[in-house]
DNA sequence: GTCTATACCAGGATAGAC
DNA sequence: GTCTATCCTGGTATAGAC
């Protein structure tokens, strides 16, 4: 029960948000009462704490199991998990929380900080590569260009709820391609 | 007095968000009842639409206002408008509405829409001028990389509370400049 | 145009029975 | 581990006086 409580939660915060979701929608839809949750996860703040963390370990699973090949194709496939998203109208689950900063605890933040600490890591570590291996151009900080990718991937999915392609994600990572391709000219 | 409370307003939203705010926040930072505010909002709504659409004429404002010029000056111009934002630890307020997209009414869905739709047409405006005038490699698509900025600006500002240098938003429109100079390799 | 008073509802959280 | 009952708080909104 607790991790379809963290499931359900992750759903909602992903789709309206930390302060529009209440322990009472989430019973609803597990089939229980509400003050039952607070066994599970004595205040929302937990909740919220144990959703976020389970998201990024998830998704660095889902980030290491990118199969070994060209930087390229590891590039796409990680933007590729942003567009699965993306085309459920949700949000990525960390940038929703970032949204709500002011408003959720020590413990969601420091957790969300994680997440995108991890994503740069990942992210600088393959531009890198790619740069070594000659695959993209050498003259761009690989930091730089990590963040960039990971901004550009964050944003993109705000931008669909509001009008933009649902494949905006997995065209912005193409392009990014382009980009950094050596081949620019 | 209504030109305050949209004022306010706006940064409470760019702050804390648009569920989590309340009339009472409001009125207490404007020393009023938070009754008195139904007499120049009825519902909450209402109010949210006048912050976005406000926003989005002031911001159109701002952007016509960048001086003529080289279109790399005028992208970098551009991308310290939101560098601003990042480095006050708020969203811009387009961002922040779109992220609790399931929690606002149509109004504001409406003005956010609008809001992103304007940016684009002018980012796709300033990218094809650059690329006509050879300033810009042209083998890109103009519209496809005016998404790939306002998506990286919009991402870079959560990103910013969550660890990322207030110089995020700046460092990546000259990043971005670097990457669709004509100067590749 | 702002106030007080108030209605009304919803959310988070606790206590204690089963 | 889930329930019912309950408390408290805070939020939106309305009515009507000043």
């Amino acid at each position: 029960m607790r991790d379809e409580l963290i499931t359900e939660a992750t759903r909602l915060v992903k789709s309206v948000g930390v302060t529009a979701f209440s322990y009472g929608d989430l019973a609803k839809q597990l089939g229980i009462k509400a003050p039952s949750i607070h066994h599970h996860f004595r205040v929302k703040e937990d909740l919220i704490t144990a959703v976020a963390e389970r998201y990024r370990l998830d998704f660095n699973a889902l980030v290491a199991a990118i199969p070994e090949g060209l930087a390229s194709d590891r590039l796409q496939a990680y933007a590729d998990l942003f567009a699965t998203t993306a085309r459920s109208e949700q949000l990525c689950l960390c940038g929703a929380v970032a949204a709500e900063w002011l408003s959720i605890g020590e413990g969601p933040r420091a957790e969300v900080e994680r997440f995108f600490a991890d994503q740069l890591d990942w992210l600088t570590d393959e531009v890198a590569a790619g740069a070594a291996s000659g695959e993209f151009r050498a003259d761009l900080d690989s930091r730089h260009v990590a963040s960039l990718v990971l901004a550009a991937l964050e944003g993109s999915m705000l931008m669909c709820r509001a009008g933009a392609s649902p494949d905006l994600a997995a065209d912005l990572g193409a392009l990014l391609l382009t980009m950094v391709g050596p081949d620019a000219e």
